[in-house]
DNA sequence: CTTTCAATCGGACGACCGTTCGAATCTGTG
DNA sequence: CACAGATTCGAACGGTCGTCCGATTGAAAG
């Protein structure tokens, strides 16, 4: 019983997987076409160009990356328990899904060179940041912890941190102990 | 008085400058000819082929990294003055070198793809890890700061925090904020 | 001066890229 | 059924890529 997916869509997902496998540099149409069963000349039809297309995986990824914070934080947990859960997020992904990140950091090296790319992502990031900010370094615990630093630099830091340690994770092929080491970020709020 | 630089050198040096503005993707050996003023066939003569020269970048930007090390790190210094530094070192290469960002962003990158340049970059990043472990987070300093976490832990946090928030201030066009924010990472050592 | 070998050059080759286009097919409406 | 518009396809086009090769130059050794 296959799910009818439009072929827009088989061309989207099978985007997202080249690149999770070669990277957006060395990905081409043909390859594309192939995995998604269609014709090359489709995706110019669906998505205009080549650009089209990658500016769709970005969103795609980003929706993936939202879909994942919806799970695990939820509304009723605390400041505290919101970081916590972050890092494991970011442990789970490590190991389960590295896929999205191989994605979203070929994405963001693609966003350095091209305009368009880098507002998409910038978009996307300051998504996080926010809401990191609201809501893991939120006034409460801001006043608890007694930082000099503004909810939103505490933010920056720890996204920043969860972002480099899994790039260094994706460099490892034996990576458990660096992936262990983003507990480590909870110092930020233990002070 | 120009100083007698070899077509080798020369080429290496329009390679790497070539990749700080288009990124790997999008470098073609005729416009780093072309930038470096040889023949096309030359490349291919001094270098083998093209990841050849770009194995080549990655060394010279990780000494040029190493250059920047040796200049700021003085061995006088007390770990913690030697974290304070390396976080203005990252402040001023975001302000004033930021080709080497660009450069060693996308070389990461590609080593996502490719096992001789992830071999190479892994390389990389250990010693820098290592040397932040050996000469920041020393047994006098964990010592005092009484953590649970590992020196090799915090050092991998420590640089991860660095990297991460260098990624963010490359996004965006007015980035004078999150390069100040670099320095709240110093609440890692001043528990 | 001749020989030798490394360095340098320009041109050419085959492969592959993204894009385009006309024809064929499907789909739904009158 | 007939027709129109949206989809889909395969083939082809122009362009560019990395690589290779023969010829030329330069410099050092005999």
């Amino acid at each position: 019983m296959a799910v009818e997916t439009s072929q827009q869509e088989k061309i989207l997902d099978a985007a997202y997987h080249c690149i999770a496998k070669q990277g957006y540099a060395h990905v081409t149409l043909r390859q594309i076409a192939k995995e998604a069963g269609v014709a090359v000349s489709q995706i110019s039809y669906h998505y205009q160009n080549k650009e089209g297309l990658l500016l769709a995986v970005v969103t795609r990824a980003a929706n993936k990356y939202q879909e994942y914070l919806q799970d695990y934080l939820k509304p009723d947990m605390t400041p505290k328990e919101k970081g916590d859960t972050l890092i494991r997020l970011y442990q789970q992904l490590l190991e389960e899904d590295v896929e999205l990140f191989r994605v979203l950091y070929d994405l963001v090296g693609l966003s350095l060179w091209s305009e368009p790319f880098r507002l998409e992502v910038k978009e996307v990031f300051e998504g996080i940041t926010e809401q990191i900010t609201t809501e893991v370094f939120t006034d409460e615990l801001m006043g608890e912890l007694g930082y000099v630093y503004s909810s939103k630099t505490l933010a920056s830091v720890f996204f920043g941190g969860l972002f480099g340690i899994a790039i260094q994770a994706l460099l490892e092929q034996e990576n458990e102990d660096i992936i262990k080491s983003l507990s480590a970020l909870v110092v930020i709020f233990n002070k």
